[in-house]
DNA sequence: AAATTTATACGAAAATATTCGTAACCAACG
DNA sequence: CGTTGGTTACGAATATTTTCGTATAAATTT
């Protein structure tokens, strides 16, 4: 399998990605009218922002009709993950603890949020027990 | 008492800061020298940063000496903490929970720092319960 | 079928961020 | 002194990202 030379987006167009996450397979217009909701940006920007994106690889087109449908050519999880690991990087000098900390730490999180999260340290200490089973959750 | 109009870092600016929070005051040679070590950089590009950076309010300098020596305006968490909330907001639409849980799933995370982050749930926790003035403790 | 609306393509301006060359300065040394 | 080495100042070239104007074409409306 061939290993992503996929840049990491921007962050505009990380914006984009969002909405095509949530929204699936959409149009410019439908796009440029989420984006919109937030602040104010022109069709053609967005439309050359996809087009960009499309040359990148970071998103697909169906250009069967003539409005073209982009849709996200890369996933969710596996960009987060890629951005998480150079803002931890860059900005808590690698320490993924000290951003969960802080992130815990600073802002109001529910009771059923750290329920949760207690919930998911039991699964990883579980496996670090060596007691081999310990069935994976699916969670959130 | 002016609140802070200062900007967010840009990448290189807080690769700076991180040397500087790290070593305290330091001269530019020193900052460069830093820097030198992770990747190739010139010493003016460097020292151009920094003054970019001491316009914007993001060091400050003490020009005493021929050697100026300069040391980060900003706090470490306070910076930290502003770059993490722009970050959940354009990476995880806001929500810190899903950038928790991945930032404890997609690494090794030793049985300590498991155990550290617990006992910050068990402290958040007892403050949803407890008397409305808790203490805020201090972490880390 | 002409006018209007709605699309895409694409060059290029505008805005940001990064890098470096060069001049000027000062201090230490011979 | 004058030379060498280390320093700051600063303009400006690059590079990157974002934005938009304009041309063109297809669909829709009148």
């Amino acid at each position: 399998m061939s290993k992503s030379p996929i840049p990491k987006p921007t962050e505009s167009e990380l914006e984009i990605l969002q909405v095509l996450w949530q929204q699936g397979p959409t149009t410019v217009r439908a796009v440029n009218d989420e984006l919109s909701r937030k602040r104010d940006v022109g069709y053609t920007t967005t439309l050359k922002l996809l087009q960009l994106m499309l040359d990148k690889g970071l998103v697909l087109r169906d250009d069967d009709s003539r409005t073209h449908v982009y849709r996200a050519a890369v996933r969710q999880e596996e960009t987060q993950s890629l951005l998480l690991d150079r803002f931890v990087e860059a900005t808590f000098g690698g320490s993924a603890m000290k951003l969960v900390m802080q992130a815990l730490g600073n802002r109001r999180t529910s009771k059923e949020e750290l329920a949760q999260i207690r919930s998911l340290l039991n699964d990883m200490e579980d496996q670090k027990e060596g007691t081999d089973k310990a069935t994976p959750d699916e969670l959130a």
